[in-house]
DNA sequence: AATCATACCTAGTGGCACTAGGTATCACAA
DNA sequence: TTGTGATACCTAGTGCCACTAGGTATGATT
């Protein structure tokens, strides 16, 4: 999902919380404890990397940059979810109960 | 995966491996030593019931039934699913990178 | 008799999901 | 001016669980 946030544009952490909490229609909420450990995960593989910048607001953000290693490990996993929904489907998901 | 199963007919932990295996195009290979431990913990949750019984092969298998309490867990499940999904979706996985 | 497929199982390890904290700045209200 | 809420970053610790690597036993085939 990170990956997903960040080839839309450049973001940063309370961001993505939001987009993903906005995008799943307040259904996922992503604490900052779960989140910033993964970033610093996926910024170790080489998925993606940091900057810092100034917000108008003044703030310092510190944003995030898919690399090209993680653009290429999110086609891998979106192949890799392409598998995941064709064997539930198989597997009759979303079908009732006869 | 081994509620949907077990929705569709009673079956036991080898046969298990197959169908995912079948339904996954061979994508997906479960190991034994992944599978019993998560049955285990399913039973254990009285999502689903064990029983012996002998098939005409002469073998004892031990079969798993889906119990209520696992059909309303399912239920909950593919809710789950759906946000996920749509979670996914509205992130616009499977959408080329422009 | 050996090997393969079938059929069940447990122990151990390492990673990671998650909780529960902590720090700091800015805006705004009491 | 202090206190609260939103913004914005972080780490430590715990406990579960995914996964590997084994083990046992039977029936069928070679």
């Amino acid at each position: 999902m990170i990956l997903l946030i960040l080839r839309e544009q450049d973001s940063y952490g309370y961001q993505i919380i939001q987009r993903i909490r906005a995008m799943s229609a307040q259904q996922w909420l992503w604490s900052e404890g779960m989140l910033y450990p993964v970033l610093h995960r996926l910024e170790k593989r080489e998925l993606i990397e940091a900057y810092w910048k100034v917000a108008e607001s003044g703030r310092q953000r510190k944003y995030y940059r898919l690399t090209k290693r993680g653009r290429m490990e999110l086609e891998r996993q979106e192949q890799q979810w392409r598998v995941v929904q064709q064997t539930l489907s198989n597997l009759g998901l979303g079908k009732k109960d006869e």
